[in-house]
DNA sequence: ATATATTGTGAGCGCTCATTCAAAAAAACG
DNA sequence: CGTTTTTTTGAATGAGCGCTCACAATATAT
């Protein structure tokens, strides 16, 4: 039967569709506020039709959180890949975090939130999913760092705490910047924190 | 009735206690995973009891948040208050912070996490009390930034930024660290960020 | 010791909400 | 078009939980 192709096209668009419309409203009032009824309005679909989509309410957040923090290391890695110079592609680590922060504030509300949804006694395989993501990022720019540090451009600090705290500090400031948004620009902050860095964890030049 | 002043001291006692508890069982499965049921049983009281504390669940949550972050801003405030020098003062705001989070993680879990009790329709006095509550420690933070580079010692950088990036870096490190221990410890974390930070706030010398 | 006031208790009320499922609607088929 | 299969629907279900309040226990006063 051809038709299953199409049809699981289809399906693909619509669980995306709803996938988009649940992130918004989880972002603005958190995973227990939002109730099944609501993703169902809001998404246009029916309360049983999301079942067909999601195995529940949980599974439907963590899917989002794990296919979104896909997406964002699939970008920035990306973006990293195609820069040359290793100050460069330092920079864009930190470049690449803030313009996807800047497209998808929402997600980055909730990933920092870091609300778990439900009580954490079973560690189902979507929630391992999700730390496991995280770290493979961290790996990442752990990396990265590391090349830095091996050719010399950046003083020799343990590598995986500063992607961790590099990590944390792009996505927090970008965050808190959201939460209380300062005189100045999400992007002068990200110069400031590029330049702080920089000047932090460079080899000291001449 | 001069049991008044006895009463109102066991009052206390009591209500602290329930706090420290609860503390702990929010920490470790967030607000919306703990029950009055639970909070009853390990403080030791009977539900209705609470009641007699607490106005609801959410009150003495956020009665929780509130004064820890006073307590927080009070021991920082004190620390950096009792150092002298510009540049010990700047240290001091990192390594108070640090040992703050390593004395109350409980409460840091809880604080980075933001989870914000209730639909945000109604924002209740207290609720605002924990926002003016940040508003002020980073003001505090912002003011000895100020200091320092009005002496020269930091570059002028945006100091309500840098603060917010400070303090939230702290934070999250910290937490972070905790929810995901690195090999290394936590005070060679603080140092990292205390090193890196001076660095890259410092005015260039010679 | 008795009466009165204060404090503590937890079963039960009322409500919310994730999930289910029988029936309706739509699609596929011949 | 009728029939069968698939998909959608949303009212009904039942579990869970914050909070109340009638009552019990305890403390205080006389």
């Amino acid at each position: 039967m051809e038709k299953s192709a199409r049809k699981e096209r289809e399906f693909k668009v619509r669980r995306a569709e709803i996938l988009e419309q649940a992130e918004k409203i989880f972002a603005s009032k958190g995973f227990y506020n939002v109730t099944m009824a609501e993703i169902a309005n809001v998404s246009g679909f029916s309360i049983g039709s999301l079942y067909q989509f999601f195995e529940g309410k949980e599974n439907l957040y963590c899917s989002m959180l794990s296919e979104k923090l896909d997406l964002m290391h699939e970008q920035v890695r990306e973006k990293v890949k195609a820069t040359s110079g290793i100050a460069e592609k330092i920079e864009m680590i930190i470049a690449a975090h803030f313009q996807f922060v800047e497209n998808n504030a929402d997600f980055c509300k909730l990933f920092i939130r870091g609300e778990n949804a439900a009580p954490s006694e079973v560690m189902t395989s979507l929630r391992q999913k999700i730390i496991d993501g995280y770290s493979q990022h961290l790996t990442f720019i752990e990396n990265e760092l590391k090349s830095g540090i091996k050719s010399g451009f950046l003083r020799p600090f343990p590598a995986r705490d500063v992607a961790s705290v590099l990590f944390g500090l792009i996505r927090f400031s970008a965050v808190d910047w959201m939460l209380f948004p300062a005189k100045t620009s999400l992007s002068s902050r990200k110069d400031f924190i590029l330049e702080v860095f920089l000047r932090g964890l460079q080899q000291n030049e001449k």
